[in-house]
This record gives C-alpha cells, sequence and structure tokens, in this order.
DNA sequence: AGTGGGACCTGTCCGC
DNA sequence: TGCGGACAGGTCCCAC
C-alpha cells in the first residue's frame, strides 16, 4: 500500500476539494472490496457534508455533517482519481494510472464520489484489498478496525522510551514488530526496511533485545528517531513509495525519493565505509531488504 | 498471550 | 509469442 507517507498525501488531497463540500451522489459499481459496503452506504453518504478529512495510521478517515464517520483504506492498490470541477481552480488528478486511468474505461472504478460542486472522486483498486466503512461517529473508538491501533509515529508518543517499553520481552523479529500495527501505526514494508538501515539494527534480532529493564537504550532511541525520519522526509517528498504516484498538480512526485535498501538486492551498502550487499531475505513471507554488514 | 502462516485478489515481470 | 510461477505498498483470521 501506500504505507503512511502515501496516506498522508492522498488525505491532504482529498481534505483540499471535499471539505466543506456536500456529497450529492455516490455510485457503487460493486457490492464490495475486502468487505461488502455496509447497508445503504450510498444512501446514508449522499446529503452529508464533508466536516473534516485525515489520517489515522493507515485509514482516510472523514466526518460529516450528519454525524457519521466514512472510513477508507486503499489496500495495496487502491488509488484515488480526482476529476475537479472547473470551477474549483485547475484541473488535478492525483493517484493517476500511468496510464491515464479514466473512470468511463477502468474496470476497477469501483466507488465513484459526486459532489455538490461538480468534482468527481473515483476510487479505484485492482486487488480490492481496500475497504470502506461507514459508521455513527459514537461508534468510532470501539471500531473493530481502529480500536487495537497503536501510536502515531509521528506525534509525540514515539519516542526510545516508547519502543523499550513496547518492545519488551517481544521475540518476534525486529522488523516484524515494526510492521505491528498494534505497536506503532502506519510503517509497512518499504519504511520498515528503510528505518531499521539507518538505525543499522538487523531487522532478524529479536524486538526485545534492543530493550533493557533499566529503561531506554540507545538502539531503541536511535530506531524512535530513524523511523520518524524516513516518514517524515517521505512526507515531504510528497508520498514516494508508490510508482505511478502523481501529485495533484500533475508533477511527477514519486521516485524522486529513492530508497536505500528497499528493492536493492545485489547492490552495495550505501555507507560509506561498508563494504557490504544489500541483501534479500523472507520474513514472515513478505521481502526484507537490508545490509548483513552493518545492520546487527 | 504471542507468534507464524495462509488467505484474500489482480496485474506485471521474468525465465523457459 | 505463450505460459507458468513468483512477487507486489496490507490486514484479517485461525491455528499452534
Amino acid at each position: 500500500m501506500p504505507e503512511l507517507p502515501e496516506v498522508e498525501t492522498v488525505a491532504r488531497g482529498l481534505a483540499r476539494v471535499m471539505e466543506g463540500v456536500r456529497i450529492l451522489h455516490v455510485t457503487l459499481n460493486r457490492a464490495d472490496l475486502r468487505f461488502p459496503f455496509p447497508p445503504g452506504f450510498a444512501e446514508r453518504l449522499a446529503g452529508q457534508r464533508v466536516d473534516a478529512l485525515g489520517r489515522r495510521a493507515k485509514y482516510v478517515l472523514a466526518n460529516l455533517s450528519g454525524g457519521d464517520v466514512l472510513l477508507m483504506h486503499l489496500g495495496m492498490s487502491g488509488r484515488f482519481i480526482i476529476h475537479e470541477a472547473e470551477t474549483t481552480g485547475k484541473p488535478g488528478t492525483f493517484y493517476l494510472a500511468t496510464g491515464g486511468a479514466e473512470s468511463a474505461t477502468d474496470p476497477h472504478a469501483h466507488v465513484v464520489f459526486t459532489l455538490e460542486n461538480g468534482t468527481e472522486i473515483v476510487y479505484s483498486d485492482p486487488r480490492r484489498f481496500g475497504m470502506m466503512d461507514l459508521f455513527a461517529q459514537a461508534e468510532q473508538t470501539d471500531h473493530k478496525l481502529l480500536r487495537d491501533i497503536g501510536i502515531e509515529p509521528l506525534g509525540n508518543e514515539l519516542s526510545g522510551a516508547f519502543l523499550n517499553q513496547a518492545l519488551r520481552g517481544r521475540k518476534m523479529p525486529l522488523k516484524a514488530a515494526l510492521l505491528d500495527q498494534k505497536i506503532v501505526a502506519g510503517i509497512g514494508n518499504i519504511y520498515a526496511c528503510e528505518a531499521l538501515y539507518r538505525a543499522a539494527l538487523s531487522p532478524r534480532r529479536l524486538a526485545g533485545t534492543i530493550t533493557s529493564a533499566s529503561g531506554c537504550t540507545e538502539r531503541a532511541e536511535k530506531l524512535a528517531t530513524t523511523v520518524r525520519e524516513v516518514l517524515s522526509e517521505a512526507i515531504a517528498a510528497g508520498g514516494s513509495s508508490l510508482r505511478d504516484y502523481v501529485q495533484t498538480d500533475g508533477e511527477l512526485g514519486y521516485f524522486q525519493h529513492t530508497f536505500q535498501v528497499y528493492d536493492r538486492e545485489g547492490e552495495p551498502c550505501a555507507r560509506p565505509a561498508c563494504a557490504g550487499t544489500v541483501a534479500r531475505i523472507v520474513q514472515s513471507g513478505r521481502s526484507t531488504f537490508f545490509c548483513p554488514k552493518c545492520q546487527r
């Protein structure tokens, strides 16, 4: 997916065109994504104004004037294509497929939101790992998909002390711990690899081994720092991990940001004094890229 | 309780 | 050129 930086970028783009605007009509081109749309999904959305739209973990959440929350997750391949009404400024499209997917011909355009000002927002998702839900604001705290989610990595809570406490005694590989959304939310496969590389920590090391009973360790401190770094740099770069990502203004915002280990198997380690070679291993079914020489 | 593995889908790329 | 297999940004669910 889109990991946290991409979802953040998408949420900002959606907020720009949706906030303060009423939804006129919603078209569903199928009954489900990852799971069925809730009963009356489209009908309940129609007529509600989007009061605020933001991100929690990798979920996009929109607060609606009727008291509901619209939850959207992009899964692995979800994207929004925005056709702005002419009155709102220059036409902009983001998350545009390289080939230029059009709502009329894209077989994966599963949801179309039409706003009262004429702007059209298409959700397209070939693999359909994405999801959407609609529920009352009062239910948000207990929502199954949201209640167990961990801290936001870019807020004030992520620190060496937090990781020390959260990973204490954990026997899972450090990489798996970073991917665990119940601990820190929003880190995906790419940024987990990148953060570990920068912290010079092995993805295979057991999570508990960077902690100590007496308080925060240097390793935990370092990892907290590199997680924040890789995520915030990626946001600054405009959301980097999608091959076909196009910024709102049509500029290619993508792949200007290069990764140091992700997808670089066999290449020399970027660390000046290190003569290592980037390796690829599989951990819990997913590729991990790292330098076995300097990541310990 | 904590951890690991399979399942969910489609598209793309690589080797034969 | 065609075909099969591996692999892809994520998360849920069910066994141990």
